[in-house]
DNA sequence: TAGTTAAGTGTACAGGTGTTCGCTGAATTG
DNA sequence: CAATTCAGCGAACACCTGTACACTTAACTA
């Protein structure tokens, strides 16, 4: 055999990542996270740690990629959904809250690096949210024949209200839960209708 | 005279708080601030720092209720500018546009809060915001007749983007900046036609 | 099987942190 | 003028941090 050692130390590489996940809470953020306690809760001595990445940074930054694969897989489910379903506001939004609920503390670390303290960071963040824009911006320029700026506008407006709206919510009981949900809703008919509208009266405006 | 400790004491209160402000770039946060950072800018021992608050978290609320005060300034600012020259919506987004250009460091104070570690942080930075939105609110009632859910609907929509769009413009050279700028306008325009168009649509409804 | 590689360890160090405590000296009071 | 208040100080405390270094020991290689 020559894999038990390669495998082992993807093992506890994991261990860190998932030690680093569960201290990520409401009350805990990443800068305040040290690299003693991730080693502490993996379960290795701090030293161990640098055998798998070069400092916290590194480690953050694999976690915001690891994220950034979940996204994707979100994306995708919705997209399913979408097909089978038909309404395309609600959909989205569900399948989203729902990631939201299930996976608080990745989305929190999103959420927070978004505006963090690392340039570096805030980068990957920007990264994982523009490729839901520029997914949507194609979609809407195919499915409702938008040209590209004004599909492009009303994409990042309805990625906005819907990432905000997840921020909102973590911390909501139920019920507050499921208001902020259907306003979130009427504001995207909002302005998706009036994006329709004034797509339609730029294109009479173009025929005179 | 009875007054000049006191004032010494209010002087050396506010060079600490503007020590925090000066401490809080793109690169430090509030939470990797540490009281003795601060305590050395503004220029007094450690333990001194005691005598004007409790912790950090009380000035870090201090400096939310400051930020609070500029914003209601920024908010009576507009409505003037308003009255005179028309548009509400480009000169909204200019004047805040505007402000978040001149105090970069307290908007990022209020951004980060936002989703920050500590709950009475949140709260605070929840509350400036739902000003916004409660006179925002108000304001679509009186001029535009709506209902009372859908104006709020409608104004936390808009309050949303103007938020967000000041957050993405803080690290932007000024080109990019104009261009976000005339995005957010745009949205805030598909929004508000939108909202609009609905409105129209149920009160059409509730005739029948 | 003998030699090499490398994940994980334990010790140690220098430097930062928040906070307690007893003190000073000037402003304030009566 | 004498007594009191209190903003600011310096030393000391216990604690936590990242990281360098030399090591063990099991897995791999040739």
């Amino acid at each position: 055999m020559a894999e038990t050692r390669a495998l082992q130390k993807e093992k506890t590489r994991q261990a860190i990542i998932e030690a680093a996940l569960t201290q990520l809470t409401a009350e805990h953020g990443f800068s305040n996270l040290s690299l003693r306690e991730v080693a502490r809760e993996a379960g290795i001595a701090p030293t161990s740690f640098y055998r798998h990445f070069a400092d916290m940074e590194e480690l953050g930054l694999t976690l915001v990629d690891e994220s950034g694969v979940t996204l994707r897989q979100l994306m995708r489910k919705a997209r399913k959904r979408i097909e089978k379903k038909g309404s395309v506001i609600n959909t989205s939004v569900d399948t989203f809250m729902e990631f939201v609920q299930k996976n608080p503390n990745i989305f929190r670390l999103l959420l927070r690096e978004r505006s963090g303290t690392s340039a570096a960071f805030r980068d990957a963040v920007a990264r994982e949210i523009n490729h839901f824009k520029d997914e949507l911006t194609d979609y809407l320029i195919f499915e409702n024949n938008y040209p590209q700026d004004h599909a492009y506008a009303l994409a990042e407006g309805l990625v906005t209200l819907v990432f905000n709206s997840g921020a909102d919510s973590l911390d909501l009981p139920k019920q507050k839960q499921n208001e902020l949900q259907q306003r979130l809703k009427k504001q995207l008919q909002f302005i998706a209708i009036g994006a329709t509208a004034l797509n339609e009266n730029n294109m009479q405006g173009d025929k005179r």
